[in-house]
DNA sequence: CTTCCATGTGAGCAATGTCAACATCTGAAC
DNA sequence: GTTCAGATGTTGACATTGCTCACATGGAAG
């Protein structure tokens, strides 16, 4: 909200933000393919080689996409797991987090795109460490006896949930109807998988 | 190997042979980017029209990618799952699984990819849903309660970790030393995840 | 031998990412 | 306030891409 009017002064006067919002929009519409340089900046209202001042590269302007999705990323899992007991979390962050890669399924995929060089940027990385961080702490509680392990393997099972969900490669279940799904695995998942209360 | 040398006749005899082994080169090399229709036809020795008598799009010949894609890899879970002990299937498997996508990031993040249209090629969801039925199989009879929601449960488990380790998702864990933690977490997986023993 | 159809060619179109040379604005120093 | 420098935007161009057309070729069927 508040994307302030296109000011039609010469200088936009805050082109990088501009940028990085409308790629944001055309990526949510039309996927990776339709995120082009150009078109970016017909959108935006500025001449197609105006980006470059801004970002070195088409690849700069899609990590600064992605950061800015793992900060979504990070308010929607935090969301989750405000107001909710203890022995709860994980799963309502679980939960988020699915939920998440359904409602932004390209914005997703972008986020978790290996050609994205997520080394090379500096506040990408932070903002995806970030995001990880939050979740590998909830998970680790789950099992004190091995929290590395245990995040890992909680990590692993809500990424690959979300992309099989997303992907439509579980026959019958979509996003519309994945919701009672992803709770009952979620679920499954914190019981068994976690504190392995019998000694 | 044995790929039948690019006989230099103007009819070239098996184009389209020829043109997805070339793409799958390409695509282990260099990645999607490196995947174009015309070095594509230069790598094959043709004109940049030619493989368009073969594939209606790009996309058709990314299709045909995959297809080969899921057989590779159809053929290498299902070789790991031979002469194993019938309560250790699930762990190989899940072994091999994983490190066919380390060893064809790019090739397993390609069948994997959305914008891919599983749906609509017959060859790609036939090939695709054999992979699928061999593992889903397997994982279902870990847990005989709940069959289903167990395989779903494996197949995010893999492939959320697969994708987690070819990302370089996970700090300090690169493809080199992903072996004993694989391993240690599939495991883990089967042992608690698999058959409550528990009434 | 002819004829037909699948297959391959070449030139060309619109679109893209990127760059270099030029224009314009804005803020800091005098 | 003027000036001047650097940041920001514009224009036009280049190489490359996916794809399509009209045409060339050649192997198989009659």
């Amino acid at each position: 909200m508040s994307t302030s009017e296109p000011t039609d002064r010469y200088h936009h006067g805050d082109l990088r933000r501009a940028l990085v919002e409308a790629a944001l929009e055309l990526l949510l519409e039309g996927g990776t393919e339709a995120l082009g340089m150009r078109e970016l900046a017909r959108r935006v209202g500025v001449s197609s080689a105006a980006p470059y001042r801004h970002f070195r590269d088409k690849q700069a302007l899609i990590q600064a996409v992605a950061a800015a999705g793992f900060a979504l990323f990070l308010e929607a899992v935090e969301a989750a797991k405000a107001g909710v007991a203890a022995d709860e979390q994980f799963g309502a962050m679980a939960e988020a987090y699915v939920q998440f890669a359904l409602r932004y399924p390209r914005l997703y995929k972008l986020m978790f795109s290996s050609e994205l060089g997520k080394f090379e940027d500096k506040d990408l990385r932070r903002a995806a460490d970030a995001a990880y961080a939050s979740l590998a702490v909830a998970a680790a509680k789950e099992d004190p006896e091995a929290p590395g392990e245990a995040a890992i393997s909680a990590w692993a099972f809500v990424h690959g949930l979300s992309l099989l969900l997303l992907d439509e490669q579980l026959l019958g279940v979509s996003a519309a109807n994945a919701g009672p799904l992803v709770r009952a695995l979620t679920r499954r998942h914190a019981q068994r998988f976690g504190k392995p209360h019998s000694a």
